[in-house]
DNA sequence: TGTACATCAGTGAACGCGCGTTCACTGATGTAC
DNA sequence: TGTACATCAGTGAACGCGCGTTCACTGATGTAC
């Protein structure tokens, strides 16, 4: 499809056929339903999410761990006010009657991934979280582990470390996980508008309080 | 206005009125438009979420300062939980075209001023967070020197406690408000519906971490 | 107590708009001989 | 090289629907005398 521009707060195929200087029928050349077109938009949505939020994470020297959780953290904040409608799509209410069908949650899942490498990594290297640890509830326990079987960097060496157990490295990844898109869903959608001034300083002063809180001293 | 169920996913003028049993320009003799009546929907969510948050919390006895923060937490949850529509009004995308009016900030804040009373509760019990103090930025200190300011109970008892500076008790609520809504917006949203099974466990696990990481320990 | 009138709460029809979707079509581009 | 035809990408009119909003109205309830 030419152009392609998601832009815009509307994502309403006329709003999209628009936005694609097309007339509405066209769109159906590309796709057989609304709920189709709105499936490309979110996976697309999620692909340049991760795209720009790994870019930075990933110019960033591999021992320098907590300033690759730094670099994730703007990426994705960065991403998000770039374009906030389409972190609206992924991030914000669900879309009513509309089910995200499966082929979207491997992009969807790519930032928690990254995140949960570089926490894989400093626990290699002996970094601890800060916060004391808590014994894994089971049927969390059993979720993480499942999740873990499946991510096979985590897997293929997973043998020569006892310690931490990797589900607590996944359940500390979580947490940070939770706490970064809280913040930048906070910000970007204006909840922050009459609390703080300079939310740059604020969301980097949150994102070295997550890095000490998970143990990323280096 | 009689009835007045706010339930339903959909926040169409027309959908309201249906839900109320009326006819839809019936709905012109209470509100002027549109966006008022989402003024007022809006307005309702804000003071039932803090009303059902708060009475589990209040239920607590004052010194079991861990216990209030778990109360507010699941309470905040279970009438999410319970009001999707409601929470994805006040928590969800913003609606385009509608910017909050003044009168919806103080409802919006109960919630945070809440859980800052706890904080300070404890900061007066001399339990101080396990993540290692860092320094607030400038303008983020000002903001909720600010915010400190605007608060009463803040500030009567602040000339006999120097340590901890109230602005960085500000800071770990604001730490703590962020994970809470970003931990209930994921759950609510259905951001965790393949990943974990048993979300209140979960939800628990969490809520211990950052009463851990707070240093709510009784 | 009974009548006259004002107020109130809500009705019902109508408007113009943007939506998703359909369908017959057009005209440019490619391929076969 | 030239003609005939198929494919492709997109057009444009039309549909039925739900939306916010207006306006004249109705009929019950309250108040004055």
């Amino acid at each position: 499809m030419p152009g392609c521009a998601t832009e815009g707060a509307n994502l309403s195929l006329r709003a999209v056929a628009r936005d694609a200087g097309l007339v509405p029928s066209a769109l159906y050349r590309y796709f057989p339903s609304r709920d189709a077109l709105l499936t490309a938009l979110i996976a697309d949505a999620y692909a340049a999410l991760a795209v720009g939020a790994k870019a930075t994470e990933a110019a960033v020297p591999r021992d320098e761990l907590r300033a690759r959780f730094l670099a994730l953290s703007h990426g994705v904040r960065s991403w998000a006010l770039d374009h906030p409608a389409e972190y609206a799509l992924i991030y914000g209410s669900p879309v009513p009657g509309y089910a995200a069908p499966p082929e979207t949650v491997g992009p969807a899942s790519e930032v928690v991934v990254t995140l949960i490498g570089i926490l894989f990594d400093a626990a290699e290297r002996g970094l601890r979280p800060t916060v004391p640890p808590r014994p894994l509830p089971a049927a969390t326990a059993a979720d993480l582990r499942r999740l873990l079987d499946q991510s096979p960097r985590a897997k293929s060496d997973r043998a020569d470390r006892a310690d931490p157990a990797p589900e607590s490295v996944f359940a500390i990844g979580f947490t940070l996980w939770t706490q970064l898109f809280g913040l930048v869903t906070f910000e970007v959608f204006g909840r922050l508008d009459d609390l703080i001034t300079d939310r740059r300083e604020y969301f980097e002063y949150q994102t070295l309080v997550m890095a000490d809180l998970a143990g990323l001293s280096s």
